[in-house]
DNA sequence: ACAAAAATGAGAAGAGTTCTCATTCTTATT
DNA sequence: AATAAGAATGAGAACTCTTCTCATTTTTGT
């Protein structure tokens, strides 16, 4: 197990953040809730309790180790940061997430903060539709 | 009162929709929380239960009347329906919303949706940061 | 190995929202 | 205008997600 990489994000190496961080790393699913942290931990046999969790992923966001979403439907989910920003598309009939980039938008987010006065900190834009999947299937 | 608006929503002209439908009509405050809704509705004094003003609005909602926004922080906010569509930029210091619109990021998540083989339902972006007064208070 | 400080876990608590169901209101029909 | 049938309401219980509390355990620098 690697430490190294929460000593660099200014947070103990406790076991239980280890657990979480490497379960975050080695999952194939990107986006998770904690309740999803959770059970998937207690499957694979670790003792982590839920308080954890929540305080663990919330400090890993604070560390910049993972991004939080609100997507719709009140649960936080969170994401591995793997450095490079993106926006998310959404199918609102099976759930499925894709990510996108989209240099343009970004350009003119920027431009219209400064053109209300605002200092841009964050943004989210969520894209919802019918995936072609499910397009298929009606 | 008129009643004809829930009429064409196809919502009978019940006593508390009227109310709650008037009370976003003419208040000044664009977004607000049911609960908000509700406490106004008892200041003013008026008689409505908080599961009537949840329910009301939820319908609102599902006719068109209303729009849900997600807006950082787990609770909902509704917004009278104007017929123009448009987006929100939001100050994280003092929780002001100015509103926007841009036909070409517009464009953009059309396109997006398109090339990723979704048919876009809906979207949501919002654009976070420090508004003008707030900067100066530093 | 040890003490001091920090993190954990279990359950309580909190916020926001939905559900349940007995009572009340609306509407179409006399 | 009275009525009957169905829909809507209100009060509180219940539910979901998340945070808090605090006694116990773990980590880390010495």
């Amino acid at each position: 197990m690697d430490s190294s990489e929460l000593k660099r994000a200014g947070l103990k190496a406790t076991l239980p953040r280890l657990k979480i961080l490497e379960f975050l790393e080695n999952s194939k699913v990107r986006h998770m809730s904690a309740e999803d942290v959770y059970k998937a931990l207690l499957e694979s046999g670790e003792e982590v309790g839920l308080a954890t969790v929540y305080r663990v992923l919330t400090q890993f966001e604070a560390a910049g180790l993972v991004v939080r979403h609100h997507f719709e439907g009140g649960q936080s989910v969170f994401e591995m940061e793997h450095g490079k920003h993106h926006d998310h598309i959404l199918c609102v009939r099976c759930g499925k997430v894709d990510e996108f980039v989209d240099d343009i938008i970004e350009e003119r987010q920027k431009k219209i903060a400064k053109e209300k006065g605002y200092t841009m900190t964050d943004h989210s834009l969520y894209i919802y539709g019918v995936c072609s999947v499910c397009q298929k299937a009606e």
